[in-house]
DNA sequence: TCCATTGCATGATGAGCATCATATAATATT
DNA sequence: AATATTATATGATGCTCATCATGCAATGGA
């Protein structure tokens, strides 16, 4: 009965999901209107509330989505390497220090990309609560992934080791276009590779 | 000439930028509004063109004041602790890393509380220089207060710690209310403190 | 004492925002 | 084929924002 088929709005959504997990992350939660969301995935702002109650439920089903993305990857990631974890745990930092990881925003690590727009005690709802899920989730698979050739790593290793990678890439990206940029995750590299 | 004395108007000006370096950490960037800044300060709204060129140059202005008074107040702590070396290291992680920090964002560390405002190429001028020039500035301390017995701790373990000690308060805040929070910094202080 | 200067307040401007109201027209159902 | 449904588009609402224009009144120099 809709001016489109079921199938049709059913896959408008999932669109404006798609571009929403990655404007968001890219631009923040403040820096995506409803009007230019609805524009990028080829709607207009009226169709917005006819797919979600308001922004923030949103922005719940983008940061789901980016996070579900990446749990994916990971599980991927761990099972390629499930017989040689000390080089899972070498690639894994090395990729995650990566200079295009910096300018990678919108593809990157969410927990990074989300992090400073989440905190706030405007944002302790949903959102809130959606982000904690979602860190809960790829921090499991960091586990694994951290472990080396044990078969997971200690919680405290991969909640410090993790505050190192997205403090890096955060001050790496806060100081872009500096000289110092690159020295945080290279420095955040040596030390966990070598340190 | 003016309506108030050039002494006053000198203290006011002061007063914004108190305000505002106040703020801006507590409330971000675009969480503080030209009126309701002034309206902090005790002026209207339409002072604030008198004394500031746009509200960039306020964040400037904002950003160098809130690195300043840090860099005075690590100053004076590697003053205090200038004959034991490896209690400065250690009481500073456990202040930095003190649930409490995670709530006092307008006075904690500015690193972490404008990290994530100061990302994105919307902030790629002044304000990109302001936040870099400050962090600089800032991390000459840190190689004193990190170096333990040593007078200055090799740089890429000040970056790395720098980075752990971000990410592990930036993380706390962004799941603030849930159970992990807490982990993020206990983690980051036990590996720093004993690993 | 007088007057030019200028810091501040009031108010306006135009833009962008989230959200809601209504109309349209194509689809599902009958 | 007729009709009820509904996804979408257009447009409006009320708000907040950064910035600018104007006028006032107190000050500091003459």
């Amino acid at each position: 009965m809709p001016r489109v088929s079921r199938k049709e709005a059913d896959q408008h959504r999932k669109n404006v999901i798609a571009a929403a997990s990655r404007l968001i992350p890219e631009r923040g939660i403040d820096g995506v209107s409803v009007p230019a969301l609805m524009a990028e995935a080829g709607l207009t702002h009226g169709a917005f509330y006819g797919q979600f109650a308001s922004k923030e439920a949103l922005v719940v089903a983008a940061c789901e989505a980016a996070f579900a993305e990446k749990c994916a990857l990971y599980d991927d990631f761990v099972a390629r390497y499930a017989d040689d974890g000390e080089a899972a745990r070498a690639v894994f930092i090395k990729r995650y220090t990566r200079p295009s990881h910096r300018e990678a925003r919108g593809e990157g690590c969410p927990m990074a990309a989300l992090c400073g727009d989440v905190a706030g005690p405007e944002r302790a709802g949903s959102i809130r609560a959606a982000f904690a899920g979602g860190m809960n989730r790829l921090l499991e698979r960091f586990e694994r992934v951290l472990g080396g050739k044990r078969k997971k790593a200690p919680r405290d290793e991969v909640l410090a080791t993790v505050s190192m990678l997205v403090g890096s890439l955060v001050l790496a990206r806060a100081t872009e276009g500096q000289p110092i940029s690159d020295e945080f995750l290279s420095s955040a590299r040596k030390v966990l590779l070598e340190g």
